[in-house]
DNA sequence: GATATTTGACCGGA
DNA sequence: TCCGGTCAAATATC
């Protein structure tokens, strides 16, 4: 229990922290403007250094606020059952093309595992951020719920034809009137159901291998194992834009909720907001390096942390010093190549460079074992 | 043209 | 009959 209230500690120093800076950002911005204005090479690294600090501590609040998220899948919060179901192989359920032609409808022909819920197991979490789980998906329906106030979208994971795999989900944001004034992070319920069976499982198997003994809460490592995505090179740069729904939904949040899943997931877990997104003209080190994981934000308010846990992790090579986010089969999506290729080219000037980077030391610190496993 | 998302309809369990 | 989950045509995006 002491090492959880060392992490409340830790979140608390952190946000402390990142208010300041939030606080003076506007002051160092002025000072940049007013004459004599400063070179600009010193305006360029003052305002790396503050993208770069602001970059640092949200990736430790995002390590620190979301321990359960992300070292697996999900850790579950709540497991809300474990049924056994009939698993069913993968069949292409309109292998008969009579049964396709002209008939929107034909699920009477789909075995019945198939038809309807077939799964092995099935958990929940509550997570700020349902659109990172360290897999990809592909959103396939939309409901309203009885009772909700958003609607719940409905997601399989995207190598379900490729793979077979199983796995889906559903994101529901919750009703809450602190999380969706804007007051609070915005919490949403996914429950899973079906263990991956895709490469993209693997990956985080490994991940989880990595880090036998953290019990889920070394998510940042667990992540950085698992990369970026699942490595099929399935990444075709298509859908790489992020589509809120132009459809009243009645609510932003709920429209942010049809999010392209399948999006090269950001390293780690944006929080809410702590500042607002900085202009565009605000040159954030890494804010112009092409982004290859995002190329429009999942939530539009929260733009910059998009862009921030995107870069996060692989950024020293930003083009910000000179490097370049490679684009390894066109995009992040090419997996476990994404970041660690971030480091191609003169690998070791840039390891020596991010020897240096307090972000760096941040980094490190966080994934010390004695930090993460609380 | 390929792929992903949207959205109304359908299915099946409660 | 209601409702959650899924399908698949239509549409959007690249």
């Amino acid at each position: 229990m002491a090492c959880v209230a060392d992490r409340e500690a830790a979140v608390r120093e952190v946000a402390q922290v990142y208010e300041l800076i939030k606080l003076h950002q506007p002051l160092l911005l002025l000072h940049s403007q007013q004459a004599p204005p400063p070179p600009p090479s010193t305006i360029q690294l003052a305002q790396n250094l503050l993208g770069q600090a602001q970059r640092a501590l949200n990736v430790a609040l995002s390590v620190m606020k979301q321990p359960a998220v992300a070292s697996s899948p999900v850790t579950p919060i709540s497991v809300i059952k474990a049924e056994p179901h009939q698993l069913s192989p993968p069949s292409p359920a309109s292998a008969d093309p009579e049964a396709t032609r002209g008939a929107k409808r034909r699920r009477s022909s789909v075995p019945p595992a198939q038809g309807k819920k077939a799964a092995s197991s099935s958990w929940a979490t509550l997570t700020a951020v349902p659109y990172d789980d360290g897999y990809e998906w592909r959103k396939y329906g939309e409901k309203k719920i009885n009772g909700a106030l958003f609607t719940r979208s409905y997601f399989r994971c995207t190598y379900k034809d490729d793979a077979g795999c199983l796995a889906t989900k559903h994101v529901q944001q919750v009703d809450d009137d602190d999380s969706s004034s804007g007051d609070g992070p915005l919490m949403f319920h996914v429950t899973y159901n079906n263990d991956h069976t895709c490469c993209n499982a693997s990956a985080v198997d490994r991940a989880r291998a990595a880090a036998p003994n953290t019990g889920g809460s070394s998510n940042l490592a667990a992540l950085l194992a698992a990369g970026c995505c699942d490595g099929s090179g399935r990444g075709t740069g298509k859908g790489l834009t992020t589509s809120i729904s132009a459809r009243p939904t009645g609510h932003q949040h709920a429209a942010a909720m049809n999010m392209k899943q399948e999006e090269p997931r950001p390293l780690l877990l944006p929080l809410p907001p702590l500042v607002e997104p900085p202009p565009a003209s605000f040159p954030y080190g890494h804010q112009t390096m092409p982004i290859q994981c995002q190329q429009e934000p999942l939530f539009p308010p929260t733009s910059m942390e998009q862009q921030l846990v995107c870069g996060a992790l692989r950024d020293h090579g930003s083009p910000a010093d000179g490097g370049e986010i490679p684009s390894a089969t066109g995009s992040c999506i090419s997996g476990e190549t994404c970041w660690w290729d971030g480091y191609s080219g003169d690998m070791e000037a840039q390891m020596a460079a991010a020897e240096d980077d307090p972000l760096h030391d941040l980094e490190r610190f966080l994934m010390r074992d004695s930090f993460m496993d609380c």
